[in-house]
RNA sequence: GCCCGCUUGAUGGAAUUGGUAGACAUAACGGACUUAAAAUCCGUAGCCCGGGAACGGGCGUGCCGGUUCGACUCCGGCAGCGGGCACCA
């Protein structure tokens, strides 16, 4: 074996060898149990980065731990290709966003290759394709005639100059990130899924994915956010019609002080015809962007309309009507009503506007009269639980009692009804961007919508746009949109929005069980068998959008009768980000890691010599300047080594932080690795097998940590425990160092311990693996060679060392027997003249005997 | 504003049903090898106090309090940092 190890050599020897192989193509008939390993895939922004590397290594490493373990491993990548991005690039750049796409596909392609991931790539997808997206414009359709896609207003940012509507992303501090002009907010016709058609099943169904990080599942139990309540119809004075109002609080009825509604609100826009001045109320609303945080923080403001409303117990009882900032009109009825005392919002509108403040629920052991007095002068609403005072029948009922007696007394007086209501709105899926799937319907002035007639799918997107005229450009293109009506034959006008991304990584896992289906979008055999996806790996920032609208999109295609099952994703695991170190200039710019020499005393910058202020690690960005080149680190120290240093010490649920010593670390383990084969403490390769060999010292520990070594990293690579697998291996290569030449057994012992690390830390470094698994002169390269199996005889452990406490502090310890008696055990401890000394001649009080663990002695 | 997560040596982290805190690394220091350096190998190390040393004692997992024979781990409160909030993917 030569002296050192050439990684760029290798790694290229066993990418061409696996590749020309099919080592990694799935089986499509088999009786082997199967296996589906996804990690989200990409969107093609032209380079991959570090997130990627190590999200794919982790997949990586589970697909080829699962394959040696006997499964038949399904791992495919594609390509999430519409999107944003490639409109940007099409404006800014003058490229065309389909061969911005398709060439972004191609180079990061190029990019994965040196990796060595274990990935069927036959199997790739790129959701920009026809042969992809005309699927799920049949989906659509099939949604559309189950009563799952339907059409309303909701409210979009718009922005005056581009006459586009913006990203909530675009949007920075209320105004277009290009034009710099204040964001209106405005209403337009759009397609919805109703996803709140599941929205009980998808809250229930939380509880059977067992196999998901809490975190996600508490992020989308409170997405979906079900609260019981009523929805109660005041009376509005001097008309027919009633406003209906949803709270969470009926019990609180007595303590209202206004009604508030949402500038979007029936009323609002009725009143807003004939008062200007409400009009620019709604207007100096609209200037705030539409997303939760900006409305939540944006300081609470009021109009009072001409409206006044009669409380439902007290018809002479009227309570006036504002239009409020806060009050959404998607949730609930869009409507609330204000109960100061006991909500803080209403608390600070009440001050602001001046209403009066009422308290209705005082603490079971407080005085009424007391609290109440508090209560009414001060800022702070009474949120908690207590019983009501002051309310009439309610009197003395706790908040669960009073909140059934009030929504009682509503039906009985028909004001009113018990409701559950969810937090979770339809998931609005219309863009009005030209790089995404056509929706296919058409708009004709006789007929109305129209679905596009299957037999016309798909609606393919044109190539020949322009990106000169603002807006989107399908609604510009002067001939695509323009077709006649299926129905009645008319001139009619093609829908020229596109379809929410969301919607196209919605499918792509059942899609890669069988992708070059062209009749339709999967077998039902194929997704019958793959899925669901065994484990699904990816970032925690989808925690609640992506996952949750595959959630719904499963049990939607389930009732269309695509596939029988209602969740995707059996297993989750969310990797953590990569950060880095950040570095600027005196003038405060951003420097790349590379532009800066840390050799020195303090961080200089390599090109002027001036020095550089360290900033704290961050998620790596290219606007921070703080990235590190994947092609790079693996063109300077390798494939392997990338992986290892991705896997090892931080748990692959928590940030990354990408360091130059770490790398170096996990590469100088990749030489010693090779070192250990090449250069042995023991000359091991004549040895034969282990069995029938008589072990002593050194040899037999090395053989017995090597079992169990087999049996701790199994268990943490199952439970995608990397960093603490990759600790126990070190372990067992300190050990295999340490192994004396001397020791009767010690070859033999020395070549299984080799072969046990080597085999067990291939799915991490699988390149170094094949070496010297090869050079130690095996013919099957390890892709295609067995999990080793921890010989349960070699596990057995004969004695322990126990702590001994004296008042829970640690005096000593004692070896014992495994199993050894209580009594036995106590007897030992007392006799340490440690625990003797500190007794102080005391008899103990108490002995605490946990057999194998400890013995706390009480004095 | 609401929701979620994190906080352990100089640094990343380990300790997974409450039972010897600091595994394994990184950086550092000392030694070996070398003309020298790199690489490699061996060794030291949570902090404080006492001792020549073997060793002994005290403190210690963000902060305050609680439960327990025993708490990084469970409970209550607080602080700091990070993330998400429906048109980025």
């Amino acid at each position: 074996m030569d002296e050192r190890y050439n990684f760029r050599e290798s790694e290229r020897k066993w990418q061409t060898y696996w590749t020309d192989q099919g080592a990694f193509s799935t089986e499509t008939a088999s009786d082997k149990p199967k296996c589906y390993v996804l990690e989200m895939f990409p969107y093609p922004s032209g380079r991959i980065h570090m997130g990627h590397v190590r999200n794919y290594t982790l997949g990586d490493v589970i697909a080829r731990f699962r394959r040696a373990q006997g499964f038949n491993v399904l791992h495919p990548m594609g390509w999430d290709a519409f999107g944003l991005p490639a409109e940007n690039a099409a404006i800014q750049n003058g490229v065309h966003p389909a061969k911005w796409t398709r060439e972004n596909i191609r180079t990061m392609k190029e990019q994965f290759q040196p990796l060595g991931l274990s990935i069927d790539w036959s199997r790739e997808v790129a959701t920009c394709e026809p042969e992809y997206y005309r699927h799920e414009q049949k989906m659509f359709l099939d949604f559309l005639k189950a009563g799952l896609a339907y059409r309303k207003t909701s409210m979009v940012n718009w922005d005056p100059v581009e006459h586009t509507v913006l990203a909530n992303e675009q949007v920075i501090d209320g105004k277009g990130w290009r034009s710099g002009e204040p964001v209106e907010r405005r209403e337009l016709a759009q397609w919805f899924l109703k996803i709140t058609a599941f929205a009980d099943d998808l809250l229930k169904a939380l509880e059977t994915l067992t196999e998901w990080p809490d975190r996600v599942r508490v992020m989308q139990h409170n997405w979906i956010g079900r609260s019981e309540g009523a929805r109660v119809w005041f009376d509005i004075v001097g008309r027919e019609d009633k406003l209906e109002v949803f709270t969470t609080r009926p019990d609180t009825l007595f303590g209202a002080s206004f009604c508030a509604i949402s500038m979007n609100h029936p009323l609002a826009k009725e009143q807003a015809e004939k008062d200007p001045a409400l009009r620019d109320f709604i207007a100096a609303c609209n200037a705030v962007g539409t997303s939760e945080a900006a409305i939540e923080t944006a300081e609470k403001m009021g109009y009072r309309t001409a409206f006044s409303v009669r409380h439902p117990f007290d018809p002479s009882w009227e309570l006036p009507v504002y239009v409020a900032n806060f009050v959404l009109m998607e949730y609930g009825t869009g409507a609330i009503f204000g109960c100061p005392a006991h909500d803080q919002r209403d608390m600070d509108f009440a001050r602001k506007y001046d209403l009066p403040v009422k308290a209705v629920v005082a603490p079971a052991d407080a005085d009424v009269e007391a609290f109440a007095k508090t209560l009414e002068a001060g800022n702070e609403a009474f949120s908690g639980d207590g019983l009501a005072i002051r309310s009439d029948f309610m009197n003395g009922l706790a908040v669960t009692e009073a909140k059934r007696a009030a929504i009682e007394r509503l039906e009985s007086l028909s004001r009113g009804r018990g409701t559950v209501q969810f937090r979770l709105r339809d998931w609005g899926v219309s863009r009005q961007r030209y790089w995404g799937c056509p929706i296919p319907v058409i708009h004709c002035p006789h007929c109305g919508v129209v679905p596009v007639p299957e037999d016309q799918l798909p609606v393919r997107l044109p190539e020949d746009v322009s990106f000169d005229t603002p807006g989107n450009p399908l609604a510009n293109h002067p001939t695509w949109k323009n077709v006649t009506c299926p129905v009645c034959g008319k001139p009619a006008q093609r829908e020229t929005d596109t379809f929410d991304t969301f919607f196209e990584s919605s499918w792509y896992f059942a899609r890669f069980c069988d992708p070059k289906n062209d009749t339709e979008a999967f077998n039902r055999a194929a997704v019958d068998y793959w899925l669901p996806v065994d484990q699904y790996i990816g970032g925690i920032e989808h925690a609640v959008l992506h996952l949750l609208y595959s959630r719904f999109f499963t049990r939607a295609l389930q009732s269309c009768g695509y596939l029988g099952m209602a969740e995707p994703f059996k297993g989750l695991f969310t990797q953590g980000m990569v950060c880095h170190e950040t570095y600027r200039t005196e003038g405060g710019a951003w420097l790349y890691p590379a532009e800066v020499d840390k050799t020195g005393d303090g961080a200089i910058e390599i090109a002027s010599g001036k020095p550089v202020t360290l900033g704290r690690s961050e998620k790596m960005s290219k606007s921070k300047k703080n990235t590190v080149d994947p092609g790079h680190i693996i063109e300077t120290y390798g494939a392997d080594a990338a992986r290892l240093f991705m896997l090892s010490d931080s748990p692959p649920d928590r940030d990354l932080e990408w360091t130059e010593s770490g790398i170096d670390g996990a590469w100088r383990y990749i030489q010693r690795l090779w070192r250990l084969a090449a250069q042995p403490a023991v000359p091991f390769l004549e040895a034969g097998a282990l069995s029938g060999v008589a072990l002593e010292g050194s040899a037999k520990e090395t053989v017995a940590m090597a079992h169990r070594t087999i049996a701790a990293v199994t268990e943490d690579l199952a439970k995608l425990r990397f960093n603490t697998a990759v600790a126990k291996l070190r372990e067992l290569s300190n050990q295999l160092a340490a192994t004396k030449a001397s020791d009767k057994g010690a070859p033999e012992a020395y070549r299984f311990g080799l072969e046990t690390l080597i085999r067990l830390i291939a799915p991490m470094t699988p390149h170094i693996a094949e070496e010297v698994w090869q050079a130690t002169g095996h013919g099957t390269p390890l892709t295609a060679t067995d999990w080793p199996l921890a010989d349960p005889a070699w596990l057995v452990v004969e004695t322990v060392t126990l702590a001994v406490q004296v008042n829970g502090k640690l005096r000593g310890t004692i070896e014992a027997a495994v199993g050894a008696d209580a009594k036995e055990l106590e007897a030992q401890a007392l006799a340490l003249p440690t625990v003797q000394s500190n007794l102080g001649g005391r008899a103990p009080k108490k002995v605490i005997v946990v057999p194998n663990k400890i013995v706390n002695i009480v004095g």
